[in-house]
DNA sequence: GCCAACGTTGGC
DNA sequence: GCCAACGTTGGC
């Protein structure tokens, strides 16, 4: 099994929403970046993956998802009125990408971004990285039993 | 709302 | 293929 951790704004779609969708399922759309996209097509059904909150007053790690089906095309890019309509993407020849999630568990407490930039163990995690930008990444096994450590 | 960092676009 | 301009991300 691979860890990954995705990124949501929680005001756009949060770990709340996610576990008040039917089947608590939903599907990770609108990534539109080309390394994003290739995590996402390398994720396989059972994998899990940090929800992380970004863009908010407390950005962190809210709790935890699985992959339930793996990558098929992001419909969303096909739609004129989506805002993450992408001409370039059609059916037969699909640019984006998404996979279906989840929900598993929330944590009691967000993570706080603070608080994994604070813990030694993690100095490496992609996340900490600076500039970073991507909202579908790895996160390797050492990493994800340090942050659940936290918890 | 600011702005650093980064990815993409498109002229040449 | 270079690179300036532009748009986006996301912490603060």
């Amino acid at each position: 099994m691979n860890y990954w951790l995705l990124k949501s704004e929680p005001e756009a779609f949060s770990i709340a929403d996610l576990a008040r969708r039917p089947r608590r399922t939903e599907h990770w759309d609108g990534v539109r970046n080309y390394q994003a996209r290739n995590y996402l097509r390398e994720m396989r059904r059972g994998d899990h993956a940090f929800f992380y909150h970004s863009n908010c007053a407390v950005p962190g790690i809210a709790g935890i998802v699985s992959i339930v089906r793996e990558g098929y095309p992001d419909f969303t890019a096909f739609d004129p009125d989506d805002p993450h309509y992408d001409p370039k993407s059609t059916p037969d020849r699909p640019r984006w990408f998404m996979v279906d999630v989840r929900h598993e568990r929330a944590f009691e407490r967000i993570i706080s971004l603070q608080e994994l930039k604070s813990f030694p163990a993690l100095a490496g995690m992609r996340l900490l990285a600076r500039g970073n930008r991507l909202s579908v990444m790895p996160v390797t096994a050492a990493e994800w039993s340090a942050i659940l450590s936290l918890e």
